[in-house]
DNA sequence: CCCGGAAACAACGTATACGTTATTGCCCAT
DNA sequence: ATGGGCAATAACGTATACGTTGTTTCCGGG
């Protein structure tokens, strides 16, 4: 790698990024991670990480010690990080921890009165899900639906319930983006988050809950059995 | 500093910790800061922390990224590192997300049969509050709720809550420290715990719930009290 | 006395150097 | 052929060097 030199050239010629490396590393590898152009189990070393990334063991490291902490990553001793692999028990956990988290983001919502265009974003969240789901498009489906759950945890200001169940919606992510196929079509999740919505908009906290917690329900049997059916996921 | 020699001294001198030194620097502003020996809104810098834990920066911001990533720090551009302060927005956050998550476990752990040594030890864990809570010791009846806390999520196996709630309890720690004086006596408090356990013996998860949630209801309001009446925790 | 700007400084981000140590593979004795 | 130990090596943890950049300070003009 050239030297010295490139340390003072790196902040000017890569302009577009005003950031920090270890903010670049973070983000591109969290990205790759997400849609599994990083899988689960895949192993890499720090010094390879750091040569792809272009840039030195450092800032990747730093990196890295986030990813860790959102458990999207393992250091692993000898043989460098690991993409954490999603075990069927990770995947119970994680859509438990989710349950209730937005469980409790849907109550606190419906409890206080949600301004008008805020309930506007949320019924626009459901459309692209509807609209997605009536072309077909699964992609789609999964990102508008991923931006309707994002959407209810920042509306309900409580930044630290934002950032930890942001934390598992992506680990979730990861896992949708594969078992999408062997999915049926979502019907029911997308009726059920306009019922939420519902319940939001009435401000009837009771209902909301009650509802998320008959969809947790049902959804959960069907994790269980796509994980069955899922060949990679080891249980 | 001296150095090179240290360098390999360090491993061999320091034989008691087996551990990295990032772990040590870890453990050690993490116990510090839970005790408010760091106090909330206090600043360092990275340099300062580094020399008095004599080891270099790169160890120490190992450290501080991950306690950041827990909520303990906040990194203030060129002023190093702060602890974070405890707003009254934050407690209230912080004291939603235990509610939340808590009553996850405990439902939980009523819902899967506890074997009977687990019970007890939760027993005892409410034997030594109700022990503290007798001799009028305020810091030790802390750490027996403290440790009954922790306790009842280590029961409930899953992973990710287990930590993510142990980091919120961490944050809500170094208030009650502070706060123990303003309040009278927590006999509701152990009283409430008891009830739970009692619930979650039966094996009765809408029982564990209910008493929770009006034990938050109730707690709530006490710590909207305690914060006004808390000078230094600004709005 | 007060303000704006430039020089000095401080803190940080990043690169790099290096010792330690687990792992790997090799060789030899059984 | 196989197990055990030793040497080479790879990866990591940590220290250190250094350029960049925000902040502070100090000075001269108003």
């Amino acid at each position: 790698m050239a030297r010295r030199a490139d340390q003072s050239l790196a902040q000017v010629a890569a302009r577009p990024s005003r950031r920090s490396l270890v903010d670049e590393a973070y983000r591109t590898l969290r990205e790759r991670i997400l849609n599994n152009e990083l899988p689960p189990g895949h192993q890499m070393l720090e010094e390879e990480a750091a040569l792809q990334l272009r840039m030195s063991r450092t800032p990747v490291r730093e990196a890295l010690i986030r990813l860790e902490k959102e458990g999207l990553v393992r250091f692993v001793p000898r043989r460098g990080v690991q993409i954490v692999p999603l075990s069927a028990r990770d995947l119970r956990e994680i859509n438990e921890m989710l349950s209730c988290l937005e469980a409790a983001a849907a109550e606190r919502l419906a409890s206080r009165r949600l301004p008008p265009e805020e309930l506007a974003q949320l019924d626009a969240a459901i459309a692209a899900m509807d609209a997605a789901l009536a072309a077909d498009d699964m992609d789609a489906w999964s990102e508008a639906d991923y931006r309707f759950h994002c959407l209810l945890l920042e509306l309900c200001d409580n930044r630290r319930l934002r950032e930890v169940a942001r934390m598992f919606l992506d680990q979730a992510h990861r896992f949708r983006r594969k078992s999408m196929s062997l999915r049926e079509k979502p019907v029911y999740s997308t009726v059920n988050h306009a019922a939420v919505v519902e319940a939001i908009r009435r401000g009837d906290p009771q209902t909301a809950v009650e509802i998320h917690r008959s969809h947790k329900r049902r959804w959960t049997r069907e994790l269980d059995d796509l994980i069955s059916r899922m060949p990679d996921v080891e249980e």
